[in-house]
DNA sequence: TTTATATAGATGCATATGCATGTATGTTTT
DNA sequence: AAAACATACATGCATATGCATCTATATAAA
C-alpha cells in the first residue's frame, strides 16, 4: 500500500481548475498592466483606488475604509496612496471628525487620468472575456468563481 | 447623445465575472502563502519551480525550460532559482551541451520539502475549491477560465 | 575564419512589498 | 481623570520585482 500524503488525493477535475484559475488571472492580469504601461497610463491597482476615490465624491474616503473595499493590507493602502498623491491625482486632508485619520479626495487630474485609463482597460476585458465568452458563459464563470477560497461561516 | 468613451460599454456578466475572477484568485492565493507561511514552509513559487525540477529527474531542466512552463521573466527564474539553491533545495550545474546555460536538478532536501508542502498545499485546494464545487461545476469553471485572456491566432 | 547576430543567464539600480513597530489619537475601564 | 487598551496611519528594514544592460557562448553570414 502506497503512501499518499495526510490527505486523500485530490480530484483531477478540481486540480484542474485550480490550475487554470490561476493561470488565466496571472495572464488576464499580467495583459493589462502591459497595456496600461504602453500607454503610459498608472497601474491596474492606480485604477482601483482611483475608481473607489472618485466613487466618494466631495465627501471623500478614509484610507482604512479603502483598505477594506480592496482586501490590501494597510500598509500597502497607506504607501499605494502617498504615491497616487505624490502625481497629484488624490489629495489627503485631517479629518475633521477623528484626529488620527485622514480623508482623500480625488482632484481634476485625477478624474482625467481614470478616465482616460478606463478605455485602455475595458478594452483588455473585453478582448479577454468578452470575446471569449457569452454572456451566459460569463455569467456562469461568475458565479463559479464566486464559489472559490469562500469563507465559510455557520 | 452622452458621450460613452472610445468603446460601448462593457456587457454587465462580462465586467462581473472579470472582477470575480480577480478577487477570486487574489483570496485563494494569498490564502495558500498565507498557510505555507504559517507552516515555515517556502512561498507557492517554490513549489512550482521544485515540481518542474523534480519532474526532470536525473536528467535535470534548463533554466530557460522552466521559464517557458512557469511563465515567468528571464531575471525572475533566475532569481527565484538562486534563492532556492542557497536553500539547498536543488543545485545549478554547469551545462555540458552549451557552454552558455545551467542544468538544474532537485536535492533530496528539494524533494523532501516539497513533499512535505505537497498536503498542505493540496489541502488549501480541497478545502478552497473541492468542498464548494462538485466536480463537474470544476470542469466547467476550467473550461470556462481556460477561455479568458487566451491569444487567439488565425 | 573573421564578423555579425542571437541566445542563456546574471546583475545594478530603482521601485514595490511584507513584517514589525512607531506615533498619535480615540475609546473604555477603573 | 488616570490608566489601559484599541484604532488610524506611517515607516525602517529586509526582501522581491521590473527594467535595462552586461557577460559569455553559440550560431549564422560575409
Amino acid at each position: 500500500m502506497v503512501y499518499r500524503g495526510m490527505t486523500t488525493d485530490l480530484n483531477p477535475n478540481t486540480m484542474a481548475a485550480w490550475v487554470s484559475l490561476i493561470r488565466a488571472s496571472e495572464r488576464a492580469v499580467s495583459q493589462v498592466e502591459a497595456v496600461l504601461k504602453y500607454q503610459n497610463l498608472p497601474p491596474l491597482s492606480w485604477y482601483d483606488a482611483l475608481i473607489e476615490v472618485e466613487k466618494s465624491g466631495a465627501t471623500g474616503v478614509r484610507p482604512y475604509e479603502l483598505r477594506e473595499r480592496l482586501l490590501m493590507p494597510q500598509y500597502g493602502t497607506s504607501r499605494l496612496l502617498a504615491r497616487i498623491e505624490k502625481a497629484g491625482y488624490i489629495q489627503r486632508v485631517p479629518c475633521s471628525m477623528d484626529g488620527r485619520g485622514h480623508v482623500v479626495k480625488i482632484t481634476n487630474e485625477g478624474k482625467a487620468v481614470r478616465k482616460r485609463m478606463w478605455p485602455i482597460y475595458s478594452n483588455c476585458i473585453k478582448n479577454m472575456v468578452e470575446t471569449n465568452l457569452t454572456h451566459l458563459q460569463a455569467d456562469a464563470l461568475r458565479s463559479l468563481v464566486d464559489c472559490v477560497a469562500v469563507d465559510k461561516i455557520r
